[in-house]
DNA sequence: GTCTATAATTCGATAGAC
DNA sequence: GTCTATCGAATTATAGAC
């Protein structure tokens, strides 16, 4: 079959997603990619030039954060969870992607710090908050976002993927409002560098 | 140089872990295991018989969740989340491994389900939980704990990955002793199957 | 625009000498 | 107990016919 240079791109693409998404960097090859797409490998590296140059093109990415500002502050946490479940339950691809490949790929865990760092720090920056103060509490919500996302989406893990999208986001909506606008620790613990005293466990320190 | 089979065996072994826990399987090849114990390839084959082999044997993991009953129950959320903190400042290289290796191996991915299930979820139920809700809550600290763990360990996020650990479990903390044991969604919304009308967003439905 | 043929690597695994 | 040599399979990538 012959069809336009425009049509094969497109379908080449398509499943290069799918197969970097389901099978990670390495065992997404381009003769499986080419397989998929009924086409012959070669086309892939003609349209693409390389493995690396098709998945910059299968891999871009966009939170798309919405404006806080806009948003009753004590809204804030329930509204940010409610949109990135929005946004994966339409099209998990391009998170599966990003979680499957950074494990493997140092520069795509260089993109998803450069994601954190110019889409979900400026973000909550815009609550008012302290540069610094922001990061951190930035740091916090993506520990909880990407863990969900990853248990559900990728580890497909029993309770996590079957939940339904509200009861979810009804759990950890009150956790990232903490993060984004509560005082570090609610239960009397100071901001300081240590906490530790309020625990029943001695803690390593991070540079030990 | 010459060295007893124990003594080879042993070598290899923490080599092993360190090249899974940093590279992930496939790219933690024998060859380079064997380079990095200044050993033949072939010696690796002869003690482990098989790549498969070796990751069994470099691979073993166990969370030693501690008794929740005999802590204070307005302390299980940070008493826990202090002990995983404490596992793995000591040694992350397990934890790496799982991480890494269950991105691309489903039977790891299923090794992570099975952590979760027997030693997890039990850990929960004798808090005096009905079994199908000691799931639903293992599942959301499973979320929050992996989220750390892969942006502490894994992509080194700089805000997570620089914060001292006293500093993280406070925070962390009270989001556990939520997980735990609070109800649903404290800010109202009930726990049948759809809490998305306490959302500024619609939501999709999980089998859309 | 599509495909065949093949080069150049790299990997896991095996056989066997010492 | 250790190593050399090598097989067979799979991969990315290139050259070129049609």
């Amino acid at each position: 079959m012959r069809r336009s240079a425009q049509d094969t791109k497109q379908v080449i693409l398509a499943v290069a997603r799918e197969r970097f998404a389901a099978d990670g960097y390495d065992r997404a090859t381009i003769r499986s990619i080419a397989a998929g797409a009924d086409i012959d490998p070669s086309m892939v590296m003609r349209y693409f030039g390389s493995k690396e140059g098709l998945f910059g093109a299968a891999a871009e990415f966009d939170l798309d954060v919405p404006d806080l500002d806009r948003v009753a502050r004590d809204q804030v946490g329930a509204t940010l969870a409610a949109h990135f479940f929005r946004r994966w339950e339409q099209d998990s691809a391009s998170l599966r992607i990003l979680l499957r490949t950074a494990i493997v790929k140092e520069a795509v865990a260089d993109r998803i710090r450069g994601i954190f760092a110019e889409q979900l720090v400026p973000a909550i920056t815009g609550l008012g908050e302290a540069p610094e103060t922001a990061r951190v509490r930035a740091g916090l919500v993506a520990t909880q976002m990407l863990g969900v996302a990853l248990c559900r989406y990728v580890l497909r893990m029993p309770p996590v993927s079957a939940m339904d999208t509200g009861e979810i986001v009804a759990w950890l909506g009150p956790t990232l409002q903490r993060y984004l606008v509560d005082q570090p620790s609610p239960s009397g613990a100071s901001a300081d560098t240590n906490g530790a005293d309020s625990v029943p466990f001695p803690l390593p320190e991070s540079g030990a």
